[in-house]
DNA sequence: AAATAAATTTAGACACGGCTAAAATAATTT
DNA sequence: AAATTATTTTAGCCGTGTCTAAATTTATTT
């Protein structure tokens, strides 16, 4: 007697497990400012919705502590996160989209991408690993690639790098360093990091580039042919 | 000091306007059963919305007798309906959705479509004039290409004749027709119609083939040749 | 350790968009 | 013309997800 229907969640529900989600990857605790923040809405509605969640066995939440995805909320999250980045790459690929702009609108697709299309863009796109960001798309079954990897700022130059990921947080920051030529899957050299927090200097395509701190803790990067 | 924001219409307030327009396309007037019926709510749940558009001038309303778009009503309505058209046509050309699910799906991407994704579909497509049901698709300026078509019940046999458009509304239909070749654009012969509210009897690629009342309804075609 | 500040939760309200049951109006029979 | 039936509207309710203001708990100063 097993009942397992595929129960419709409402997109605002896929939008705090999918926040849960990530600011636990980035923070590891999760507070409900931090969702508040992320999420655009007052700290007394997080914590109304997170007692909804809560209730429904998508989070776990202890007073005055903070939450943390239950598996069967963070299956969920996952599928979202999955939907979201392969949305963002196929847009990219599929209709050009500059990748300063892929995010904005993937944040309305995710939420009406049947499983269908879902694997129809997987296909057309060749079983991707990662969206334009280099963020690692999740798998069909839940699981999530491992890589290995550091931000720019923990770097001993001299080096080379190959850029693996940059965040997608600020539409600005992408234009700039899409300007540059710096993607993910670049190949450059860190050549200096300048003391008192200065920036960090990089080479690619035969020119120098200086990087501040804060962009640089953006950049994900892992040693070159590596 | 005119104010011309965009205004973020909530999706149910997007169905309402489309529901208004199709229903006014084809039966004329648009009751509130007629919108209950479509959008599959209650009827007192529609005089309720309706009361709401119509304060917000997107229709006009009598009391008891029905309701009708207003200019700015129809232009919503229009790219509402624009922006499924072109997205079922891009979903069966772009990721091969079969045309049977095509509606389905543009019923949720209609809502969360951006006019530049708009325009690069538009353009990916090659400025397209109907959708895979042969529905004409509304111009970005508002108007719609005009036809002149009839339904195949009211053909006269023998004659040849050129698939126009097939309705959308019931899937099954539309993998019958798919089966035996029937699209838009599909030329045909029509052979005979028997009597007493007998079925069609059509001829195309060396078969014949009999269509009944009902589906025939459905089925607008012109003169080949014409 | 007490006082202050910051974060979180509770309490109560609201807009939205749906519902049912009952009342009002229009259409159809008899 | 009166009675019946069908349609539409009103009245009042509910769940979702948001808000503000006030109370509570935790963290940080002094």
């Amino acid at each position: 007697m097993e009942e397992r229907e595929e129960k419709a969640l409402s997109q605002s529900i896929e939008d705090y497990l999918k926040a849960v989600y990530e600011i636990e990857t980035s923070e590891g605790k999760v507070s409900t400012s931090a969702l508040s923040e992320k999420l655009g809405v007052s700290p007394a509605s997080v914590t109304n919705m997170v007692k909804k969640l809560s209730e429904r066995n998508l989070i776990a939440h202890r007073r005055y502590q903070g939450v943390a995805l239950t598996t069967a909320g963070r299956k969920i999250a996952l599928e979202v996160v999955r939907h979201h980045r392969l949305v963002e790459l196929y847009l990219k690929e599929a209709l050009g989209v500059p990748w300063d702009r892929v995010h904005q609108e993937a944040e309305k697709w995710e939420h009406v991408l049947s499983e269908d299309l879902e694997d129809r863009m997987d296909e057309f796109l060749g079983y991707p690993v990662a969206d334009p960001h280099g963020s690692p798309i999740p798998r069909r079954d839940g699981t999530m690639p491992v890589r290995d990897c550091s931000s720019l700022v923990e770097i001993e130059p001299p080096v080379q790098v190959k850029v693996v990921e940059v965040s997608d947080h600020d539409p600005e920051l992408l234009r700039y360093l899409g300007g540059i030529g710096l993607y993910p899957e670049t190949e450059m050299t860190v050549v200096s990091r300048e003391p008192f927090k200065g920036p960090i200097v990089v080479e690619l395509t035969g020119k120098e580039y200086s990087i501040g701190r804060n962009a640089a803790e953006y950049i994900m990067v892992e040693k070159a042919a590596g």
